[in-house]
DNA sequence: GGCCAGGTGTAAA
DNA sequence: TTTACACATGGC
């Protein structure tokens, strides 16, 4: 079977990536990560670029804190489910608030356990806000994920396997930073499958 | 007009 | 333990 390293090779060589950040996700390193890890729960990332535009100027940790649950929804509205995601993200942010006080705190010390604890908050959206949020070493597993691993030949079973398939390959050959590589990957794998139109 | 999108939580079988 | 369903807007 084919490695994910290979897969990363030749995603690397489709210059997948040339008009995007360093490590793909835009405002990586910052709570904004956190929010829209949420809101593009099954939704399209242009639907949640509508969102975060409305939500410009709350989009720290403190100012977030500030919007009250009617005027989130209003906010948010354009990704779709805001009746569930505008409860849970303040739920989320006052966690946050509460346990580590700050976002650069968050980042140092919170746990992927403490994440998945949260509502609202499943495997996926726990390594995306770990990965490109926190920096961690954890690869996220996606829908897009499974689509051109299948090109490749690869079918597992569920979410642990898939992330354990892709991290195993990398962190066996790769000695460089391994979260900008992993987020990279993942940013390769998005961009892959949408250009080739993969479909479920 | 129907189908799908960078999931998650809950309830029934 | 597995399966089904609700959640909602916007683009194609």
């Amino acid at each position: 079977m084919i490695t994910s390293c290979q897969i990363y090779r030749k995603l690397e060589a489709m210059e997948l990536l040339q008009s995007s950040p360093p490590r793909w996700w835009p405002g990586a390193g910052t709570f904004e990560v956190v929010v829209g890890a949420v809101l593009t729960q099954n939704t399209t990332w242009k639907n949640v670029e509508k969102s975060l535009l409305n939500l410009e100027g709350h989009l720290t940790l403190e100012n977030f804190l500030s919007l009250d649950e009617e005027r989130l929804k209003n906010h948010i509205r354009p990704s779709g489910f805001y009746n569930q995601k505008a409860p849970r993200l303040i739920s989320l942010a006052k966690q946050i608030a509460h346990d580590f006080h700050t976002f650069e705190h968050f980042q140092t010390d919170v746990s992927r356990e403490w994440l998945l604890s949260q509502k609202g908050v499943g495997p996926e959206t726990a390594d995306s806000i770990l990965c490109y949020g926190c920096f961690r070493n954890e690869m996220v597993v996606d829908s897009y994920t499974k689509r051109v691993l299948r090109q490749y030949g690869v079918v597992l079973s569920d979410y642990h396997e898939y992330k354990a398939f892709l991290e195993n390959g990398i962190t066996a050959h790769c000695r460089e930073d391994i979260n900008l590589i992993f987020s990279r990957f993942h940013g390769m794998i998005v961009e892959y499958s949408k250009k080739m139109k993969l479909k479920a």
